[in-house]
DNA sequence: CTATATTTGCGTAAATTGTACGCATAATAT
DNA sequence: ATATTATGCGTACAATTTACGCAAATATAG
């Protein structure tokens, strides 16, 4: 049995700053669909995993360093690649905010972020997986802590707030949302204080991994 | 480039039956692990979808039809098949209790439903696929109405409540688990009653699907 | 035929959790 | 000094969850 099915990997990594989560995307230099915008992906090479394959990618064409990575969904429709049947499994990923700087390195592709609300037209079925990996974002950090990895190890609660708040698309009443964020003890407050702008300097809080699995190995869920 | 990677499709697929859960499997043929239990699956032809094929090694092997499918996870690890690099697609799949018995037919191969606490040795990795659909499926009857899935169209409370309690093994009070269940207005009450040995007889149900989408769309969500 | 056991169906009180919002505090800007 | 802004803490009320009592409708035992 001749076997003609191609196997690749696309990444959908998000990003957090300002208020804003964007979304890491590269520029096609060859065909099909030349110049246009894409997610970060490719082959998958004999001798790797599906996640050494994404990291090898987005090394390769964006230099972003990811801070999260969970797989997201596998795509196998017949006709969504013209080059053959090409079947692809995307993850999607979150990168801190220090990951956030694009450098224009070696032989780093054009790669750019882009606001999650303003997406050029994309390559492929990229729209679709796009819009999946946005969803099960904003489902799942309603029941596992990941909105911290958007976020420096250290930051204010507002920060973690504008998170939830953007994400969801909603307003959340802050003392509400910090009562019970505090109530699932799995944030410390540090002796640290930062000062932005005007108004009374904010605590800095930081996720303690170590206790989460703890609280989740003893079936204490966390739920937002 | 020569493309050197096969890709397969697995099936962990649930039925229910008298208080018991149960998943397929299928004694393997052929090497490798011969003669062992595995998964239901086989490789993905080039003209035909993830789903088709899941639906046709299922039809060739098990004779069984599939009343609720879903992807699960893409299993990629290097060493998972001795015969070379072989990434499966796993999908996990509900039956409802007619589908349950299995026809020796044509040339199904030698499929047998077991108890899930009670499964033999599996091959390749299928016992960490068949671990995940587990917890897949205890994990989705609490925020996706698919507990339905495993019963018969019209079904008593008792039955429901059953499913519950034996994939969450839990008890759950039987009065307020109803309430519950009622309140999310997806179930319609029948006028038919059935009687099962003694005690008072039950009213049937049946879950409303088209309520169901109904209320999704307008934001409400299941979640017991 | 009567008493008992069993399963379903309905309701209510208490405990827990969620929501709305008032107000003090500590900084900057005017 | 005073206004403005963002953080931090608390409290009353609403909604939901949990625990559990008891009646109704059947089968079974004596």
């Amino acid at each position: 049995m001749e076997n003609t099915i191609q196997l690749t990997v696309d990444a959908v990594v998000f990003g957090y700053e300002a208020g804003n989560i964007s979304v890491l995307l590269v520029k096609r230099k060859y065909e099909p669909y030349q110049n246009a915008w894409a997610l970060p992906g490719g082959f998958v090479l004999e001798n790797e995993n599906l996640e050494q394959a994404i990291e090898r990618e987005l090394s390769e064409e964006t230099g972003v360093k990811i801070n999260y990575l969970e797989q997201l969904y596998t795509f196998g429709d017949l006709a969504r690649d013209p080059r053959g049947r090409v079947v692809s499994v995307a993850y999607f990923g979150l990168v801190k905010p220090n990951a956030f700087q694009l450098q224009a390195s070696t032989d780093a592709e054009l790669a750019e972020w882009f606001h999650i609300d303003t997406l050029p037209k994309l390559a492929f079925d990229h729209k679709k997986i796009f819009k999946m990996a946005l969803e099960r974002l904003q489902a799942k950090i309603t029941y596992e802590p990941i909105g911290f990895e958007l976020l420096d190890k250290k930051f204010p609660f507002s920060d973690l707030e504008k998170v939830y708040t953007t994400l969801l698309r909603r307003e959340i009443d802050r003392r509400n949302f910090k009562k019970k964020m505090m109530s699932l003890k799995v944030l410390d407050e540090l002796d640290e204080k930062i000062s932005i702008g005007r108004g009374r300097p904010a605590s800095l809080f930081s996720f303690n991994q170590q206790r989460y699995f703890q609280l989740k190995k003893e079936g204490i869920i966390f739920e937002i």
